[in-house]
DNA sequence: TTAATATATGAACAGTTATTCATGTGTTCA
DNA sequence: TGAACACATGAATAACTGTTCATATATTAA
């Protein structure tokens, strides 16, 4: 073993070798838990929740969203682009203007779970 | 309406009325969607999504999960402690030593749903 | 083409956050 | 009691992130 070096002093006493043992087999890969939290990070901003609140009902255009919102429409740009980047909407455009609504209906179920858990 | 402050210029000429009304009235309280947005704020990192896995199995002490993921107790403490406030984890004392757990099942679907959604 | 407009984007700034360091607290055991 | 230890916590630092400002792009209409 050569990962010593991350090894803390309590380590000869209180681990529990077992359980660390069996967690680290059951573990999924590090890039995919790293991808995890970036997913939930989308979803960790009251703007984008907010924005992507909007679009349950329907598409809407930038516009739409910042006068809804109260925002600037270069803010709301550029958390649609994060929101675009991470697959949670999608864009269409029609002539000067562009539409934008949830990539698929999933990101209903992320939004639902969330506050279902809130209300406990 | 005195809402008029936040309006853009866009305003009288994009603006399509019926839908922002549509989704004005259907939009849950501002104050909700500050806390769901909070909620997976806490899922938003890549070390509290490697803790909340590694206590997926079994209940860790705060010593295991250092070594496990090759962190200091210090920080493992300051994130422990943040999953505790937002009701994630929680802790009970045995001796000199805190053994954590997921606070309810409910953390596992959201963890998975992250997960089923990546994978797409 | 030119003007108007809806949206996008790069850079700068301000606020937030994760980690580290130093230290404090609570528990066990000699 | 006091030493050892597992854990907690406040402060400082560095990195990250959201908004704003200025400006660029894309489309339409005159």
């Amino acid at each position: 073993m050569d990962n010593k070096k991350n090894i803390e002093k309590c380590e000869f006493l209180c681990i529990h070798e077992d359980a660390v043992h069996n967690v680290l087999q059951k573990m999924p890969e590090e890039e995919t838990l790293y991808d995890l939290a970036e997913f939930f990070k989308v979803f960790g901003d009251s703007t984008r929740i907010r924005i992507l609140y909007s679009l349950r009902e329907t598409e809407l255009c930038v516009c739409d969203i910042a006068s809804l919102l109260g925002l600037t429409q270069t803010a709301v740009s550029h958390q649609l682009r994060v929101l675009k980047q991470s697959k949670l909407v999608k864009a269409r455009r029609s002539g000067k203007t562009v539409f934008y609504s949830l990539a698929d209906n999933h990101i209903h179920n992320i939004l639902d779970m969330g506050i279902h858990h809130l209300k406990e």
